[in-house]
DNA sequence: TGATGTGTGTAATATAAATGTCATAAAAAG
DNA sequence: CTTTTTATGACATTTATATTACACACATCA
């Protein structure tokens, strides 16, 4: 599954140039020339990396930097900034907003896609394999095992991958169609009440210690993962 | 509110299947077989995305696509480019021209649904919407809670939405028939009056410590939610 | 190769929740 | 005290979700 990187440039022909390397190199490449295009374009699923431009107009790349680092959802969103100046102060002031590392324009296709590569190895790895403790729930992506208070349980691959989704992500409302997205993987075409049956197998499994309330329906709107149980109707 | 959609394919056959699935999974299919009939139907009001052939006769598909998005009034409408060819190199040339995804025939409706699908909701912002609080009330629309205090209450699909809508907007009387406007939705047909059963109920839900006086009734006018007070009568 | 088991997606059915409308009570306005 | 407007509770209908059953695809192993 390809990685998503969003260009936020104002130059089209810089922008599309960016474009064409990212496709290149088997990246999925989002674009957004200034400032609202981009914060529309940041929502769910989250493009894996974004290359902003500093020199946006109205010096709003700054700000989008921050703005995105200041939110909760937005902030382990690695950005690369994209600047024409070689400034110190510049890199001061992007670094200061929280920005993951810098490019300096002219820059040359393969400097680009390696310090992407770089960034995103720095991040993701860590958020992909370590184990992940919830209210006394353990999943081990490495070793592909889920216990409830140190009792082993048994999930088939599509309630392991959802649970170990929902338990990156908790406190948060996901439609089905999200779900398909981030657990099935884009390109996947399945009914969207395919979901409730897995949840369904995933709740039944996680059963038995009142774990299964974690999951939570909300409805109109999909499914959540939280610790905060319902208030006992 | 369904999304049209302009299918631009010069197979009859094909075009018209598209149609058919199209119009079976809710969408507003437009049709058009080449060049200038598609031309002739991007017009007020845009199509919600367009569908293209890349081989339309005279390799007039990436022509139009490149025409539409130098257009700036027809830059934002997302096209899918329907293409024969796995083409490598046709595909780089098609993200050249700005297109928001590919389709590669044969596909199957179920893909295709899903790519358009896929497509609206990468393009229409669902913009990152930040937690409102207001006198102890706090209101997550990521998270779809909400809670008084900290303990959290539960509302139904239409009585969230009516309250998401009085946090941003207070101190301020809206009509029943403005309420109905942004909280059911324009044109949807209902009774005035049902708009009073759904302020009960919400009232109801936040009642406990004195936030239902929040919602305040304006005899002749409709509905108020503001912090201050009534001085008690 | 065939038998067996597991995992998946879909469709059918059951269950539950939410919605809109009405009838009636209560409250304000004059 | 009469009229107008809003509040409230009940109910039928609609809509959404839960649950079950089943068929098919794959992999494994005899």
């Amino acid at each position: 599954m390809n990685r998503q990187i969003l260009v936020v440039e104002d130059e089209a022909p810089i922008r599309e140039m960016i474009t064409f390397v990212l496709e290149q190199n088997g990246f999925n490449a989002i674009e957004a020339e200034d400032y609202e295009q981009a914060k529309a374009k940041i929502v769910e699923p989250y493009p894996d990396l974004i290359l902003l431009d500093w020199m946006l107009p109205g010096g709003t790349g700054v700000k989008l930097a921050k703005s995105l680092k200041q939110n909760e959802y937005t902030r382990s969103i690695p950005i690369i900034m994209l600047t024409a100046r070689a400034d110190e102060d510049d890199k001061v002031k992007g670094f200061d907003a929280g920005v993951d590392d810098y490019v300096t324009k002219p820059f040359s296709p393969k400097e680009l896609i390696a310090r992407i590569k770089a960034v995103i190895r720095r991040v993701s790895p860590t958020a992909l394999e370590e184990a992940i403790e919830f209210h006394g729930m353990k999943l081990d992506p490495i070793a592909h095992r889920v216990s409830i208070n140190d009792r082993s349980l048994d999930l088939g691959p599509t309630e392991f991958r959802l649970l170990h989704f929902f338990m990156t992500h908790t406190e948060r409302v996901y439609s089905r169609e999200q779900l398909l997205d981030n657990v099935w993987g884009t390109n996947v075409y399945v009914e969207d009440r395919t979901v409730d049956v897995h949840i369904r197998r995933l709740r039944k499994a996680i059963t038995g210690e009142g774990h299964e309330d974690f999951i939570q329906t909300v409805r109109g709107s999909g499914y959540r993962f939280s610790g905060k149980l319902k208030t006992s109707a």
